[in-house]
DNA sequence: ATAATATTAGTAACGATTATCGTTATTATT
DNA sequence: AATAATAACGATAATCGTTACTAATATTAT
């Protein structure tokens, strides 16, 4: 995976790193479609899941709907509207939020988490 | 919705009650076609929505993979291993894990949250 | 340049879930 | 208890997000 560079991973991952709303695969080959006529929605596919397996960039497991990718890759959590769907960076940062665990409590190993809260984001609430 | 009694819905959430595994849909119609020999898998999926949407089970979005469910309703957390797919309750419970948030620092409205830790389970890191 | 092969575009296939549709079961009404 | 209204069913087709396949192309090493 990922052995030779290739201009359409350089501009997905450029794409993905020039947004901040978490974009799913279909929305950043809808954009590059516009640079890129001839790219293929598999190739979007293909590189953004090769990003997310080498750690380059997060794919963030999204209930019902697409997967939708994030390339800060700190942990962090994430918001997303029950109306409109979209999905947000939450405010505070993880350490904040979640505490140091009990390690003591659980027998395996924990590698990380996800936390993502529900709700209605600020537009949705003012219709 | 959930307007009339069916002993299909019945037997379904007496089955996932029955169990602290957070079966799939398809593990519930397996077990189910022993005792109900004609039942059919959109009928599973359909109750187990309906019982969701009404708040009577939890739907537990599983990254990639089926979605689970549990007959537990408290918010509580879950663990997912990496390696052998199982999706176990996480001891600590909800409310010793994350903290009350600063509802200040966020417009929207927050419903609930969804907090799923990842590792490896006890009997996977004895292997 | 040449060779080796990773990556691509295009498309078919896949798995999980939902929708459709004619039939059956449940509930309310007579 | 029979009848009517309709929710829920079983069977299956359709949908959606994603992955797999294949021949052609692009990248990298020789």
């Amino acid at each position: 995976m990922l052995q030779k560079h290739s201009k359409q991973r350089e501009a997905i991952l450029a794409e993905l790193s020039a947004r901040k709303d978490h974009p799913t695969a279909d929305d950043i080959y809808t954009v590059l479609r516009k640079s890129h006529p001839n790219i293929s929605l598999g190739t979007v596919y293909r590189n953004l899941s090769a990003l997310a397996d080498s750690g380059k960039i997060l794919r963030l497991h999204n209930g019902k709907g697409s997967d939708r990718f994030d390339a800060d890759i700190s942990q962090h959590c994430h918001f997303k509207c029950t109306v409109c769907g979209c999905v947000s960076d939450f405010s505070a940062d993880a350490g904040s939020v979640l505490p140091p665990l009990d390690r003591e409590c659980f027998e395996g190993r924990i590698d990380g988490y996800s936390l993502m809260f529900y709700g209605v984001c600020e537009k949705c609430l003012q219709k």
